[in-house]
DNA sequence: CTGTTAGCGCATTCAT
DNA sequence: ATGAATGCGCTAACAG
């Protein structure tokens, strides 16, 4: 760790002034090519780098945005969210500060007085699953947004997935396969997402003529033991469904082992679309599940570009659920 | 975003020097009590901030580590590897700036310059599977230490997980369960993790007097394909194994199908332990996965705390795989 | 115990 | 086109 070499030093031994050097450092234009030259092979010479904290100071510019989570970090799927945020920072030559609260209200509140400390110029504020939430106060002394959750009284921007859209989508795609019973077996009901999902479900079912009063709906947990059970009830109906919407791609897992149980073969005798796209079951299935993909990574960026835009508008932003095709839907 | 309040609004409005509120905000002894309330409370009506950067730029001291990874932040894992050194970080007052480099050897230079700049206190570089890196030299300027990789001439600390270890445990565990025909299907081979592993699995067996040839040894890839082929092949033998150990859990699903469609039983005819503990499939599988973790929470923060405890000493720490006990293995 | 002062490294006037 | 001087907000050293 030596010695840290300034701008005094550049400017010395280019001999020039240290304003010259600030000058090419920031690439203004009234500097004769000569002596840039000369002032840059010094930077190389003497290896010399910025203080970032001096120029902050200088600027009131801290290239760096807060990033608070409540525990998303801790889930797979939210890894996305950081990511996006994270390159679209990084492209725009910001940086991250990243701090979790494990949803601690005091740890929140510690967590926005050290970004307001450190001058980042804007908080994003992250959840692991939509869903209301209370902030401190002081939240709002910063340009902030919302990912995957919004306040009350909309107060604040919020980014979060279409999960009505993306129920709507899921049901779609099953009738234009040309199913007509389709089940659909949501995560546990007080979630947001359970909630968009299903009148997603029932909007599409409506809007092709094909509701049920809720024949084949099921109310399950999240887990993939909920998918278990309500597959074997589903499948043990009069008139069974050809088709399985399932809430989570962990309750489509259940689902999955009750169908094979069952020596129901997928897709031929029965489809399966899941929902939260998670890799790592979606794709390891047997076949490859065929779900819904929420969109964390550009969620992510978004909140970042909003930032970005300066725009004070408090926008809701809801973000598209594509569909990912495997091999878990047939046409019949 | 009103007009900052600084240490001299505060000092003028507490009638006192700014040398004095400085001091009751270091938590300096030699305070008056009744100056020290009458300075708090100023602060608190007044919502002063102390500016980070400008403490910064005085003590040289940026309370900053940077947490540099390839591509760890967008697998499921290891973002508990961010976790841990997130909050060793955070319970001593450092904060993390995360910068993802998608294994991008010149955004990998570009993150080190721009840690450098800000000062940070230490830099750790992370990996999203244990292997031998190359960095950019400027590095060195920096204390830095190295999560789930190393260097190959082992100049700097490095954190990776015993997966020797691991294997061992895992085998040994079911050797204790009374297993004595005991599969292994490990993943990929080139892999540091899958060399450890092996390398314990047949010490554990050598150990207890079962060596047997690797006649149970199986080459997989990481994928549940090839657990799903090899659980295949091993059940087919003439005498077969009463126990597979699975090179990684995603192995494991695709062991766990085959097993199913063959009918045969878990744990009862057949036991099974995983590698790596994803919740997300080792939980949910059917019946729960009893597996190896890899302590990726407590390296983050082992990370975090060789940095914060200004060793110079090149650690190479091996940490501990402890096993899972889940439904999946039974006695013999 | 407390007020005053001198920089920390830089970007930005204002001269030249 | 460039050098010198100023101050961003703070801590530490020095006086008292």
């Amino acid at each position: 760790m030596r010695k840290r070499v300034t701008i005094r030093d550049v400017a010395d031994r280019a001999e020039v002034g240290v304003g010259t050097v600030s000058r090419v450092l920031n690439g203004h234009p009234k500097v004769s090519d000569n002596t840039r030259q000369r002032i840059k092979s010094v930077i190389a010479d003497l290896d010399y780098h910025p203080h970032f904290a001096a120029r902050h100071m200088r600027t009131a510019n801290s290239q760096t945005f807060g990033f608070i989570t409540d525990q998303i970090a801790t889930t797979p799927y939210a890894v996305k969210l950081i990511q996006g945020a994270q390159d679209a920072a990084f492209q725009n030559d910001m940086l991250l500060l990243i701090i979790n609260t494990e949803g601690n209200p005091a740890l929140e509140a510690d967590a926005v007085k050290l970004m307001l400390e450190r001058h980042v110029e804007g908080i994003i504020f992250a959840t692991m699953y939509p869903r209301i939430v209370t902030l401190p106060p002081a939240i709002h002394q910063l340009p902030a947004v919302l990912l995957d959750c919004m306040v009350a009284d909309g107060a604040l921007p919020s980014v979060v997935p279409d999960e009505y859209g993306g129920g709507y989508l899921a049901t779609r795609t099953l009738i234009e396969n040309g199913h007509e019973r389709i089940a659909f077996i949501n995560l546990h009901q007080e979630s947001l997402a359970a909630k968009g999902r299903l009148r997603g479900y029932r909007a599409a079912l409506r809007d092709h003529g094909l509701s049920n009063g809720d024949r084949y709906l099921r109310q399950g947990t999240d887990w993939a033991d909920s998918g278990y059970q309500q597959a074997y009830d589903l499948m043990r109906l009069a008139t069974p469904p050809t088709a399985i919407f399932c809430g989570t791609d962990r309750i489509a897992m259940g689902v999955y082992d009750a169908l094979k149980e069952m020596n129901r073969r997928i897709p031929d005798d029965i489809s399966v679309i899941g929902f939260d796209n998670q890799e790592i079951i979606a794709a390891y299935l047997r076949p490859p599940l065929s779900t819904m993909e929420v969109p964390f990574y550009m969620m992510g960026r978004f909140a970042i570009e909003y930032l970005l835009s300066g725009s004070d508008e408090k926008i809701q932003k809801q973000m598209a659920c594509p569909f990912i095709e495997r091999e878990s839907v047939r046409t019949i």
